[in-house]
DNA sequence: TGAATTTGTTAATCTAGTTTATTTTTTTAT
DNA sequence: ATAAAAAAATAAACTAGATTAACAAATTCA
């Protein structure tokens, strides 16, 4: 039952057969953190990459001024993990936090390997959500750029609605690269409209 | 005698047999471009992904207020296209120009897909390429948040020094998201200690 | 070789966003 | 229900970096 959310999303890319299939589940895990909980650790290896049932994430960089810093979240249907630690299998400079509890699907750098060896079609899809998340990485910078911080704001509403209603404000000013006093002003600003 | 570099690179990674190799060259093609010319232009389809064998590149966008900004150089031994047109194989919103005279080995979207259906290990290679530029695209938001302009000028002469001597100063400012007389500014501070 | 164009510098003024500090509101746990 | 903790709002003083404008150097090319 817990593996359903995971076919299911899969299944949109590629077909696979009853064998993939279980060829799949006994390459990979469910595993259920409470709230708080920390799935990649600053300083430690990410061992796994995670598919996200249920619950959400985030990713952090704390620098050295003790400030936190969002690089992603992930909720439902993502994926999380920290992908520099995880393919040179070398201690992370991120954090991987629950925001919620969350349930995933995971797998370990040797997993991925079987996978991808035996089932191609599996690599097929990571190249391509690689490329995708390539992509939306390449477009916030540009946007961190050439848009003031309102607007970044509002690009932010618009493309990740469901994830501004589940994080604490601060989160999103982090994640925006800005403070969350300035957001508090730019959302008041908005609010005149 | 084209070829040779860009064989060497992907040996760098993989083994290929003749047979591959061949397979190869028949789906790439070489191409000279002179300083100046595009290769992507925005609103245009990008049609391909480019090896360069020599020369630079740059990859930017004009925002509505006709501001350039620089999202990637490219150099010998690195990749060059519009990502986001070429795999939706939609109008741009990049150009891709070329700062010095440059040589490539390049492919399209289709020769990319007959690629990888016959040589699994060009896939492999590839997911492994994306794998490199999402890290570093990530890596480098996270700069942005977490360093001053002065720092992040720093960061990109450690990392980036050979493009750092060859493009223009003016345009280094537009890949760090400041003005160019901002970078000026950091230069004559930097050069007193 | 020298005029035109491109690139880089300097300096004054300005502004988007930060910092610091205080207060208010909301959420959580008992 | 209520105390404690977390999150959000407000506001004044401040700063990193932008803008504007004028000038200086370096390249390019007839």
């Amino acid at each position: 039952m817990h593996y359903s959310s995971f076919l299911n999303y899969i299944n949109n890319y590629i077909d696979l057969t009853e064998k993939e299939i279980a060829f799949l589940r006994s390459n990979t895990n469910y595993k259920k953190y409470l709230k708080g909980d920390y799935i990649v650790q600053q300083g430690a290896v990410c061992k796994h990459t995670n598919f996200i049932i249920s619950g959400c994430t985030k990713n952090f960089y704390v620098d050295q001024q003790g400030q936190e810093h969002i690089v992603t979240f992930a909720i439902e249907n993502w994926w999380s993990a920290d992908l520099s630690s995880f393919i040179t299998q070398t201690p992370s400079d991120f954090n991987v936090k629950c925001i919620e509890a969350t349930e995933v699907i995971q797998f370990t750098y040797q997993n991925q390997d079987e996978i991808f060896q035996n089932i191609p079609k599996m690599e097929t899809l990571f190249r391509k959500l690689l490329e995708k998340a390539l992509v939306s990485s390449q477009k916030r910078i540009v946007n961190n750029f050439s848009l003031s911080a309102k607007d970044q704001y509002l690009y932010f509403k618009k493309q990740f609605s469901t994830i501004e209603q589940r994080v604490p404000q601060y989160m999103v000013a982090s994640y925006l690269g800005i403070t969350k006093e300035f957001l508090s002003k730019i959302k008041t600003e908005l609010a005149k409209d």
